[in-house]
Formats: C-alpha cells, structure tokens, sequence
DNA sequence: AGCCCATATGCGCAAGTAGGCATATAATGA
DNA sequence: TCATTATATGCCTACTTGCGCATATGGGCT
C-alpha cells in the first residue's frame, strides 16, 4: 500500500531522479564513483541517495571489490517497470541531458567494462 | 525540470493518491464532497490535497454552482499521461479498492450526473 | 440583504527530509 | 599489519510538509 508512496518520494528529488536516470538509461552497472563524476555532486550524498532508490526497490546493487555497481532492480513490480520505462523515456530536459554526457565521457575510462579509476577529486562538487 | 519531481512528489502522499484514482477510475468528473466520503477524510484536507494534485498538473477542477469538480488533466504531458496510466492500472490494494466501493456508492446519490446531495457529517472523519 | 452550503485557505505544531561535515566500514595491496 | 581507496553512515541544522483547527470565500436561495 505505502510502497507505491515510498517509491513516489524516492523519486520526488532532483537528485534521485537525476541518478535514476543515468542507471536506467546506462543499460547496464553504473559505479558509485562514476555517478560522482557525472552528477558533480559529493560522494556521501549520491551514496545516499542511491540508498534511498534501493529501499524504494528501483534500484540493486552488487560489489566487486571495492566498487559498487548499481542497476536497474530485476523481477521487479509491473509498477516499478512502467515507473522506470516512464523515466527513461518521458523525463527530458537539459540537465539529465548533460548528465548523460558526463556519464558517457566517464565510461569510457572503464577497463573491460569495469570501472578502475575512482573518483576524481577534481573541482568543487557543490 | 523540477516539474517532474513536483508531480512525482504530488504522488509520494497516500491520501493524494487515493484520491487521484479515484478521479481516474472514475472516468468523469467528481465532486469534492464524492471525494471527502469516499475518502472518509475531512474536507479541507481533500481539498489541500487536491490543490497540490491540481498544480502538479495531475488533474484540472471546474466549477459548477457552489460545487467543484475535479477530473484528470486535459491535454497533460507524455509524462503525466503516463503517469496517469500507470496509477490507473497497477497501483492495487484494499484500500484503493475500498475506497472505489465507497464512491460507486456514493455516485448513485447524483441527479442527471451532478452531485446534489453535499457532504454527509456522519461519523468522525478522521 | 441575510442565511446556508460547498469549498478553499491561513496559522501553529509536530514529524520527516536533504545537505554538510566527519567518520566508519570494507576491500585491496604492499 | 598498515596504508590507501571506495563506499556507507551518523549527527546536526535548516527547510519542508501534513494534520488539525478555525475561518474566509463564493455561489445559490428566500
């Protein structure tokens, strides 16, 4: 009953809903770091964040090693999917735009598909 | 850009999207004191409710004597068509079950399809 | 005009929430 | 074992939000 209301608000922030956004339309694993870099946003609060989307079941995520990958939540809800469809596909607008591109640019320092690099604690990260 | 975390935040509240329902399931329009017995909530908490589902973008209100009746959002967005479609389909449970009993009963008590009966103060409204 | 009914709104309070900072956990490697 | 790196978490503060109550608005009727 209240899992509907619960996945609303973990989508309810611009920030969620930014890194939402980037895992769904990424296809596959996203590292922690890598939404780091391509949100500009501090590590401890996209660690939150991505924390709130997992309770809200739209997200799991899997470690291999020190690295933690987050991706779209298999077997979830006939709600879960649509909201998730809706998101990757009718939520458009300049930000997640350039979001997308940071992301893109950031993959491409994985090595066999894995990330390597860490964050870089280049610039502020408001 | 934050328009879709005010209409994802409109949803993220029980009571709105209670009420959202039934306004969808119902197909038409409905009035507020439908609303407050079907709901079985006070009627200034509907109707905050409503404004805040009103200026999401999620439903649209018109005013026919001293009654006010909501119906979903003419020419919304892909986004909140969608959104629609979802709540409309598969966000189940009792309560929204409930609550769809209450109003069918409650719709009976119209005059050539308009309200004309008003609020019932039976009972609490908690 | 005055009254009644349906609806909306302003206020105060309690509970939840996001950001910032520091720090804890966990895993790798020397 | 110790250092380093990646990630998670606890605490504090400022802000938001939902509820309850009272009241305002607005339209219809006599």
């Amino acid at each position: 009953m209240e899992k509907y209301t619960r996945t609303f608000k973990a989508l309810s922030d611009l920030t969620r809903l930014r890194a939402l956004r980037l895992v769904l339309r990424s296809g596959g694993e996203v590292c922690v770091c890598e939404l780091v870099d391509a949100l500009q946003l501090p590590q401890y609060q996209v660690s939150k964040h991505l924390s709130v989307l997992k309770q809200a079941g739209l997200v799991q995520d899997c470690r291999i090693g020190t690295w933690v990958y987050y991706s779209v939540s298999e077997g979830a809800s006939k709600f879960v999917e649509g909201l998730c469809r809706l998101v990757a596909e009718d939520v458009l607008g300049p930000v997640f735009e350039a979001d997308a591109k940071r992301l893109a640019a950031r993959l491409q320092a994985r090595a066999d598909g894995r990330c390597v690099v860490g964050t870089v604690p280049s610039g502020p990260r408001r």
